[in-house]
DNA sequence: TTGTAAGCGTTATCAG
DNA sequence: CTGATAACGCTTACAA
């Protein structure tokens, strides 16, 4: 059931059915009485209008890509959350793309999307101008919009990982911690990297050095948590404050604690990053850094529908300015850390 | 950049284009000099084909809808992530509809996809047939498969869920308890009311009869198991044994416990669902039944795909046979149940 | 082996 | 206010 069978059904031409129907119906002068019977007739053969053509049609398919590692995490799940929600009441679709952290499967996907005219697309997770081609790209006028910092041009959305690493360490220094050792994910992670710049600097300001025996590269998983918490607790000059890339990996640090028989926070403190749910269900409860994981997504989708209202659509590379948009981060102080157990002893070569 | 720009840079025609680098390029009698040519000047020019006008040439999308009540549910977001995979190295996209379990977006979500003619969907968290305009649905050849037990008809991938809620009772019951709670979702939930049939069944075969006042409403979150937790130990004659719907609600009973100062399993014991990747990284580790969230996705996916290679896309309603995949569940005994506190008391009114 | 031309289902321009 | 009709970009008989 097409347009045309809806025309001849109501006895109007084609034309006046997309009228009746189309993108500006409302704004559109005619007959209210013709307008009523292309409805009904409308109405009573289901007919649906196909998107293909009018997409064709129109050059616009009002549908977003979304490139992110993994949505079975739960960072990216609130912000493909956050993305979904807002592109859909602005009356867009969005289609998934997880890559794994595996920068082929984004070139392949950016590639389909282009392929499937996407109006633009948000990439979440890291990506670098080797990663797809972008000559080929910005022949196209799909708009981009990053999360995360990058090295691509455009806009983007981000949040201050650095600081944010630079508070908790504070938070633990300025509990009396001077052996501060930091779990992290892979480091290929830009997110990773900056998570460690910042619980770096903080140590640096306290004139202590990075010892990089402290900083164990792992998975952004429980497992990990508890595997590098088991190395990090076997040394003779072990930490007594552990901060870790997420707070899946606080849950295996306070696993392997309890299974150690060690005290937390007593005689180890831990802290996490993302504030996920059970955070605070969890006893003692974590203290973490809160991400705006949902907000995040909101905000890239706006930035991206934004280019796509304000941008005519013919304007080849026109990917909108630099516009960054910096997300506050939050310390959530709850009862993982606390003051090392002895009083810290002179510093040791 | 388009088909004809191509095909007159090579010095060939638009049909010689769509031979050399269309659907089914490989299968195609042309000179290997010409096919040469065109794909080299389609490369040089950063040529990509436009799906769009593909799909609406040739009637199909390769595009998958996949509508779940929340992504950033670690259930779904495991189940997405299976439909995903199968569905892009089968060659196709997949656009992701949330309904926050509200039929009315359910509706509007399956109008947007049937506008969009992906060639199938999969829709899991319960649909009924109010909850859709069937009648329209059918008239275009959309093809369908449910996740879980729902009122349409079709094809489905569902897991045990009464059984699942069976086994895990019986584990308690052989414990010793015999009062048994239920810490559940919202029963409007189809998924839930099974597993609290399925708990009924367990305690019913056993000879006892459910205390309506045993089982719990609430959401599928931790606050909720926190919350429910504490009106079930208020009680003056408490549960011994209390069995969640899920495992984000036993996080919350967990962390009650342990504000009470009760032992879990000692004074009280504590059953999860699914199985989630902290539930073993918890202190005491979690008994939980484990759903194979991302086999369901995949199952799902190769439900749909199957229909799709098979069936002739002019079919009309024909929506493949009843098929019913079951996909097993399984107990995983871990360290939160133990036999109750005191012997049993005798049955009281 | 390759080219011509008729769709695919809309929208949009231009007359009437 | 409404009706023809030319795009939109690709596929696919049918011819050459």
């Amino acid at each position: 059931v097409s347009i045309r069978d809806v025309a001849s059904a109501a006895g109007v031409s084609v034309a006046t059915v997309s009228r009746a129907l189309g993108p500006n119906a409302e704004s559109v002068q005619m007959k209210a009485e013709t307008r009523r019977r292309v409805l009904q007739v409308s109405e009573e053969l289901g007919y649906r209008p196909n998107d293909l053509a009018r997409a064709l049609s129109q050059r616009r398919t009002s549908v977003l890509g979304l490139i992110v590692p993994d949505i079975s995490n739960a960072y990216y799940a609130g912000l493909v959350r956050g993305v979904e929600d807002s592109a859909s009441t602005a009356g867009y679709r969005v289609v998934l793309c997880n890559t794994d952290r595996d920068l082929g499967r984004l070139g392949q996907y950016l590639d389909t999307l282009v392929k499937s005219r996407v109006d633009g697309v948000i990439i979440a997770g890291g990506a670098t101008e080797s990663s797809f081609d972008a000559r080929v790209f910005h022949q196209y006028p799909t708009k981009i919009v990053m999360v995360g910092r990058h090295e691509l041009s455009g806009p983007s959305v981000q949040i201050d990982n650095i600081g944010a690493a630079e508070l908790v360490t504070h938070h633990l220094l300025d509990l009396g911690h001077e052996r501060i050792a930091f779990l992290a994910g892979p480091l290929s992670s830009r997110t990773i990297q900056d998570r460690i710049t910042g619980y770096g600097n903080a140590l640096a300001a306290r004139g202590i050095d990075r010892d990089d025996d402290l900083v164990w590269e792992g998975e952004l998983s429980e497992e990990s948590g508890y595997r590098g918490t088991r190395d990090l607790l076997f040394r003779a000059d072990r930490p007594t404050a552990i901060v870790c890339a997420n707070d899946r990996i606080a849950v295996g640090v306070l696993a392997m604690a309890t299974d150690c028989g060690l005290n937390v926070p007593e005689q180890v403190s831990v802290a996490g990053f993302d504030d996920v749910s059970i955070s605070s269900y969890l006893r003692p409860r974590l203290t973490t850094v809160a991400i705006p994981t949902y907000e995040i997504g909101t905000s890239a989708a706006g930035l991206l529908l934004e280019q796509l209202e304000t941008t005519g659509l013919d304007s080849p590379a026109g990917r909108g300015g630099e516009e960054v948009l910096l997300l506050p981060t939050q310390l959530i102080v709850r009862d993982s850390c606390a003051a090392p157990p002895r009083p810290p002893r002179a510093a040791v070569g």
